[in-house]
DNA sequence: TTCATAAGTGACGTTATCGTCATCACTGTG
DNA sequence: CACAGTGATGACGATAACGTCACTTATGAA
């Protein structure tokens, strides 16, 4: 009766809602909010009364998406950043992850960029995790910023564009332009410039798949 | 039969389609971006005909209508720091005036933020003035950042998710906010930190109203 | 004044999407 | 094996948005 076991009937259930929710996301991927849920039904694969016995709606299927997305990358991001002490470090980790991921997989990072602001001042998902990281560095003394909530914006902003950079500029080197920015953003936190380029060029370890469709 | 006279005829076309664009920006600014087209002319007040006189689908009137609006605010921009000599100096007052705008002129600022990263890449608009002013201020050796594209999409960040927190912080002072993360940036830059924080201290002027409802 | 053209208008037939519902298929239990 | 419950399914009527078109109004030239 647990979330996992539900034995069998809520395992079918689970594996339509995630088909749905995966439909979702590969249109967002796409650009295409404005789908039918025929259309989505279609391409998940389950008949169209399915939808409703899941979602009352498509904002409420394509908001399920986009924080199912987001969770998944940010779970990712701590189980890979858990052991680190240096919250400094922590935090370029995340970010340099976050931004080859963009090239990796580009779905998952389409799905972040057209949602793009929002998801900056969301209470889910990746903001809070980065404003946890921030707060840490500030309050171990690494990063100097006054302003947490500030030097967020910089950040997330940062994280965001880069990411439409990245999918514009196909010629660009990803993992070049990713340490750069962080490198760049370590410094105007405080940290010092030799360590900053220092940190930002340590190996990254390998993050795992997140999209639903990665199973 | 110049753009500007065209007498009459032309300029009642031109004021129908204000109005449409203006009845978008309406829409756009309280994310409604899935109004029916008849919603949008009556919102104009002119006739539901009248829509294909000017544009070929929804998507064409909303692209115009976010071009119009970049468009204004940026020839303002450029009309205030027409005079600046210093590129630093030129780059920090957009951006205080871009902060500012958030708040002074919210409906302008929800167009932007809603297309959001799209406008970061976009030919029209603010970015190719902020790439502008950026490359010249490198050139000029006042920011010794070593990639423009880099520099120039922390900027565009920052100042995109600025808004956002602005919005969604209606407590938070805009102008102190504004002013710490344009600090914040041209220190990233490059630029000594006293001089920055100078620099972000002097007096703004004002910028010219930038909407087709403000006539 | 008269005519030609350009733009404005809204009603209307067409098409697409919605959300419900009766029914079916699967699952687990007594 | 029969029965109850839960989810899956797609056809269907209702609704809403679309885009066209025949017509009106405004403009400017002859």
């Amino acid at each position: 009766m647990a979330a996992i076991a539900g034995s069998r009937l809520d395992r079918r259930k689970a594996r339509t809602r995630a088909a749905l929710i995966h439909a979702a996301q590969t249109f967002i991927a796409e650009g295409k909010t404005n789908v039918a849920i025929l259309d989505i039904t279609q391409t998940a694969d389950v008949g169209m009364g399915s939808f409703y016995n899941h979602f009352s709606s498509k904002d409420e299927l394509f908001q399920a998406a986009v924080e199912d997305a987001l969770d998944r990358h940010g779970a990712a991001l701590d189980e890979v950043t858990h052991g680190i002490d240096d919250p400094a470090d922590v935090f370029a980790h995340s970010f340099r992850l976050t931004g080859r991921l963009h090239r990796r997989h580009p779905q998952l990072s389409k799905v972040i960029l057209n949602n793009g602001l929002g998801l900056a001042t969301s209470e889910h998902g990746l903001a809070p995790r980065a404003r946890r990281d921030i707060q840490s560095a500030i309050q171990a003394g690494r990063f100097t910023a006054g302003d947490a909530e500030l030097a967020f914006v910089i950040a997330a902003g940062a994280a965001l564009c880069l990411g439409q950079l990245l999918h514009t500029r196909p010629d660009r080197d990803d993992a070049e332009a990713t340490d750069q920015i962080a490198e760049d953003l370590l410094r105007a936190f405080g940290v010092p410039a030799d360590e900053a380029r220092q940190i930002c060029r340590r190996p990254l370890p390998e993050l795992r798949c997140h999209l639903s469709s990665d199973r």
